[in-house]
DNA sequence: TCACGACATCGACGATGGTCAATTCGTCTG
DNA sequence: CAGACGAATTGACCATCGTCGATGTCGTGA
């Protein structure tokens, strides 16, 4: 018994392509995949965390510049991190003593894409 | 005493407009703001609602036409429709016996451009 | 080697959320 | 009016989530 399915949380998860939400109608493991990305941004301190990263210096900040303005504890913002990385969109890099978080390039505009009702902006020729 | 303080539910949200997430750090206001309107799409359930409601005949459906392709409950069904109307995202029209609902024009279209880290594509000058 | 600082993990608690069965509310029709 | 039908509301149950204090881990410097 026991064949261990091994369910890993999943890959980054990556949302899919295109803006297929008002397209066609989402299939339960599209709409799945999708809902796990937002149910990792749908949060007031973790969108504010995207944000301060996104804002700070060089476009990367480490926890200790992160913890204080936000009004958390520690360990609190570390899980609120762990959760972004695990969506893929923040990417993670310990530097000596500290670990500094930076926006992984098109994640957020990947998301953004798929709940817009209008072709893509840019047009990321990349994927898809 | 109890001079009900009236602390309705939030008008429709508006989610702000812009791009302000990656722009500068959001203030806690703004952050939970965002976070009620994301977490109102944040749910499987709902991404396809909205999805079968987009993509079906007319831009419209009623409860009958989504119960039985989601494969929930009847009363299940008209409690993520009602979150997503409370989160202006969905309009509900009642016509006889029944209720029929249709995606709010620009509502998705704000998210994604909160989201997105590049200037907003269509450029809706209504608002801001 | 030892102490300290930055960060992650663990365990627990209260709060919130998704779902259903049962009921109620409106509206049309015979 | 009475019955039928679509939809909304209620109440309850279980799962998940956000938060913290305590503890563990790892690299730095005295």
């Amino acid at each position: 018994m026991h064949v261990s399915v091994d369910v890993l949380p999943s890959p980054p998860a990556a949302v899919a392509c295109g803006a297929p939400l008002v397209r066609r109608a989402l299939t339960a493991g599209e709409a799945a995949d999708l809902a796990r990305v937002l149910k990792a941004i749908a949060d007031p301190a973790r969108l504010r965390l995207l944000s301060m990263v996104a804002a700070h210096a060089g476009g990367e900040a480490c926890v200790c510049d992160l913890t204080e303005p936000l009004g958390l504890s520690q360990p609190t913002v570390s899980h609120h991190l762990k959760v972004l990385v695990d969506a893929g969109l923040l990417r993670r890099e310990k530097r000596g003593v500290w670990a500094y978080y930076a926006l992984v390039p098109g994640a957020l505009d990947a998301v953004a894409g798929v709940l817009s009702t209008t072709a893509a902006p840019g047009g990321d020729p990349s994927s898809c």
